[in-house]
DNA sequence: AGCACA
């Protein structure tokens, strides 16, 4: 007579199944509570829940047909009917066999956002923004860029899934802030789905990908030339030789920049073994020396052009310099060798400064050998967020009143509603890196990258 | 109260 595939599916008996029809659900039911209820029977492989029109249908597979079979019989002859949220579930076998999820990759949480910027103008979206923008939930690890037919996507990597959750909660179409974007730029909504990635693999920092945690990896070889020396910039501009010291320039010093705040400045990139202060045509400038050139680099990036105080106080350029290791012969005010295991506090006069590469050591530089206070770069620790927390370059005033690791995407509407004032430099921030104003982040981006 | 759009 009829085969089994004819007969009506809500027939009494159903063939044993790994998978569980359930129904009467009530249509809050999370596949967590689907996974609690079969848990005690076996391992619940997979669910599917809000399943059918009323959405109060659901599906339980298990590891092992035993499981399942265990789970019927149970409630079978059970006084107390299987329940959830106290509604009573009715369960028999599925007529299938397995699970099919159209669940995709998108839907599952994952600690990797995949970002697609829509709009016009969306390739003209930098890295950088998106870093800023992406900053204010967690920690940026790792960020890369493409083309694909969708457009112009991104994919962004946080520590964790809850960090990328976050972030997309708050973001999920919503557009770039205007200001943080070039002139006369259209909208730029971002379209945010769940990557299956994990972990990406950038090789080069450069104007398409970057690696947050690695001080040291490279800078692409399409951004240098031949020679190696000389380059072209990530936004098309020439290099200057790249060197481990940086020559600071401050521009609109409303407010004084001391030693120990260069130095919080600096530090977010890495070990700063010297800096030394001078004043140079009217204004203050320093030279800042790390260990090498990698944590130079990525601190002229972050920091070039943005305000160590919001309201467009106290900018900085940066420029390398030709130094490679600064003379300090004393450590004042002015100028200071971190390196030194214990530093002599001298009488305050002018800093000194070697003034070519491999110039003469001063007392007290080089005869000690002694490892600085830092411990060696660890990648992220010492690059926890570092241009987040820094006001727009171009002398603009705008900021966004984003918190870090806050769950809530403030509108730019609010921009401005509040500012710290020059002088409420907070301490150390969660991640242990001191940065100034990151108690109430400014939100300002590098100008186009172009 | 009875089986999942692709």
């Amino acid at each position: 007579m009829a085969s089994v595939s004819s007969q009506p599916q809500f027939r009494y008996t159903q063939p044993p199944s790994k998978v569980l029809h359930l129904r009467n659900l009530p249509w809050e039911c999370t596949e967590e509570e689907l996974i609690e209820l079969g848990k005690p029977f076996g391992k619940v492989v997979n669910t599917k829940c809000n399943v059918g029109a009323n959405k109060n249908q659901a599906f339980i597979e298990f590891a092992d047909l035993n499981q399942a079979i265990a789970m019927i019989s149970y409630y079978a002859s059970s006084s107390e009917p299987a329940q959830v949220r106290g509604k009573t579930v009715y369960l028999q076998y599925s007529n299938r066999q397995e699970i099919v999820n159209n669940k995709t990759t998108a839907d599952v949480a994952g600690n990797v956002l995949l970002v697609t910027i829509e709009g016009n103008d969306a390739r003209l979206v930098s890295i950088d923004v998106l870093h800023l923008v992406f900053s204010a939930f967690g920690f940026v690890h790792k960020i890369t860029t493409f083309e694909k037919t969708a457009g112009f996507q991104a994919l962004v990597q946080f520590s964790d899934a809850e960090t990328a959750s976050s972030a997309k909660n708050a973001l999920d179409g919503r557009c770039i802030p205007s200001y943080l974007l070039p002139e006369n730029m259209g909208p730029c909504t971002l379209r945010i789905t769940y990557s299956a990635h994990t972990d990406l693999s950038v090789k080069f920092q450069s104007h398409r990908s970057r690696d947050y945690t690695n001080p040291y990896l490279p800078v692409a070889p399409s951004a240098i030339d031949g020679t190696g020396q000389l380059g072209v910039g990530l936004d098309g501009k020439k290099l200057e030789p790249e060197s481990n010291v940086l020559l600071a320039s401050i521009e609109n010093m409303q407010y004084a920049v001391t030693l120990d705040v260069l130095h919080m400045v600096f530090s977010a990139f890495g070990p700063v073994q010297k800096i030394a202060m001078f004043d140079k045509n009217g204004g203050v400038q320093a030279l800042i020396q790390y260990p090498d050139v990698q944590t130079a680099v990525l601190a002229k990036e972050a920091l070039e052009g943005h305000c160590i105080y919001d309201g467009g106080f106290c900018k900085l350029h940066l420029s390398y310099s030709r130094h490679t290791d600064l003379s300090i012969k004393v450590n004042n005010d002015r100028s200071r060798d971190y390196t030194l295991p214990n530093p002599a506090i001298a009488s305050p006069q002018p800093s000194i400064l070697g003034q070519q590469p491999g110039s003469g050591a001063g007392p007290g530089t080089s005869q000690y050998g002694a490892p600085g206070q830092y411990p060696p770069v660890s990648g992220q620790t010492m690059m926890q967020q570092p241009s987040a927390g820094w006001g727009p370059p171009h002398g603009s005033t705008q900021s966004m009143p984003m918190q870090m690791h806050s769950n809530h995407y403030m509108p730019p509407q609010g921009a401005g509603s509040y500012q710290m004032g020059p002088g409420m430099m907070q301490g150390p921030n969660s991640g242990g890196v001191p940065h100034p104003s990151m108690g109430r982040p400014s939100y300002g981006g590098p100008g186009p990258m172009q």
